[in-house]
DNA sequence: ACGCAAGCTGGAAACGTTCAAGATACGGGC
DNA sequence: GCCCGTATCTTGAACGTTTCCAGCTTGCGT
C-alpha cells in the first residue's frame, strides 16, 4: 500500500532477476490501467510518460514480459497482436466481429473438462485458448439501427 | 459416387448462387485433399492445375468461399492465415509451439456447457474457437534428443 | 446470342513485425 | 562509491502477408 505504482514494477522485475529499466517500468504502467493494448497504443501511452521510446524497445520489452508471465499475448484472427495484464486466471476473450473490441470472460469450469483433448494425435498439449466470438452492445445497436 | 469430382465443387458453388470458374474449382479441389493450408500453399497446389492465377484471386476465392462456409480461415496467433474444408462439424485445434504443424480436435462435448460464455458483458456470441497448444510429436522428440 | 455485373489480372503499396549493428545504462563485484 | 560486462535500447532497414486499385475477362440470366 505504502509502494508507490512505479516501485510495485521494479519489484516485479527484480523477483524474476531482470534489469528494471525506464521503458519497462512505463509499459508495466500501462498494462497495469487494464484493457487489452495494441503496440501501437502501449507504445503511445508510454511515450506520454518518457520523452522518447523506440518502437522497436516496445517490442523487446513486451516480448520480455510476456515470457516472463508478467504480460499475456493475445492475437484474434484478423487483428494485430494486443498484450494484457491480467496473468495467471485462465481467462479467455471475446471479440466483436463488428468493430475488434475485446472483452474478458471467466472460465466457468475453472481448468474446464472439455479444454481436455482427448485424442488430440499424439499432441502433448499445456494450454487451451477460447476466444467467443459475436458482437458487442454498441455494434448490436448500431446493427439494429441498419434495419 | 457418378459425379467427377469437378463437378461436386460446381453443383456447391451452384447451390449458393455463386458463379461457378476455374480458380474456385480448382480451390475447392485443393482444400477437399484435406489439411491446413497456407494461402501460398494453396495458389502453388492450384497452379499445378490451371496455367495461371494471381495471388488476388486465391485470396478473392478462399475469402468467398468462407463467406460462403465452404472453407473455414483459422488463424493460430503467429501464423499466417490457413485453411480447411472441414466446416460445420464444431471441431478444433492443436497447434505445436515448435514447428507449427496443426492437428483437428473433435469437441468431445459438442456444444459443450463451458462453451456458452456467462456474463459475456453484453456481447452476443455466436461461435467460441477453441485453440490447443502444446507440441507435436515429431518435436517431443526432438526436444528429448537436446536433453 | 447479348449485356450486365461478378470475378479475374497485374502492379503497387500498406501493414505489423522482425533483423542487424552499434550505443547506452543497469547491477554485481571490487 | 566506482568499474566492468552484458542486457537492453536506438536507429535504420527489410521481410512476408495481405489489401488496394484500375482495367480486362468471363459466367450466366434473358
Amino acid at each position: 500500500m505504502s509502494e508507490p505504482v512505479e516501485d510495485q514494477g521494479a519489484a516485479l522485475l527484480r523477483a524474476r532477476g531482470m534489469r528494471v529499466t525506464r521503458p519497462r517500468l512505463a509499459v508495466l504502467q500501462v498494462l497495469g490501467a487494464g484493457g487489452h493494448l495494441e503496440v501501437d497504443e502501449i507504445a503511445t501511452a508510454v511515450r506520454t510518460r518518457l520523452d522518447s521510446v523506440s518502437t522497436q524497445a516496445v517490442y523487446d520489452v513486451l516480448g520480455a514480459l510476456s515470457r516472463a508471465g508478467l504480460a499475456r499475448r493475445i492475437e484474434p484472427a484478423g487483428s494485430p497482436a494486443r498484450f494484457e495484464a491480467r496473468t495467471g486466471d485462465n481467462h479467455h476473450h471475446v471479440v466483436c466481429r463488428a468493430c475488434g473490441a475485446i472483452a474478458d470472460v471467466d472460465c466457468v469450469h475453472g481448468t474446464a473438462p472439455c479444454l481436455d483433448p482427448v485424442g488430440a494425435g499424439g499432441f502433448v498439449v499445456d494450454e487451451a485458448e477460447v476466444t467467443f466470438w459475436g458482437l458487442c452492445p454498441a455494434c448490436q445497436r448500431a446493427k439494429a439501427a441498419d434495419d
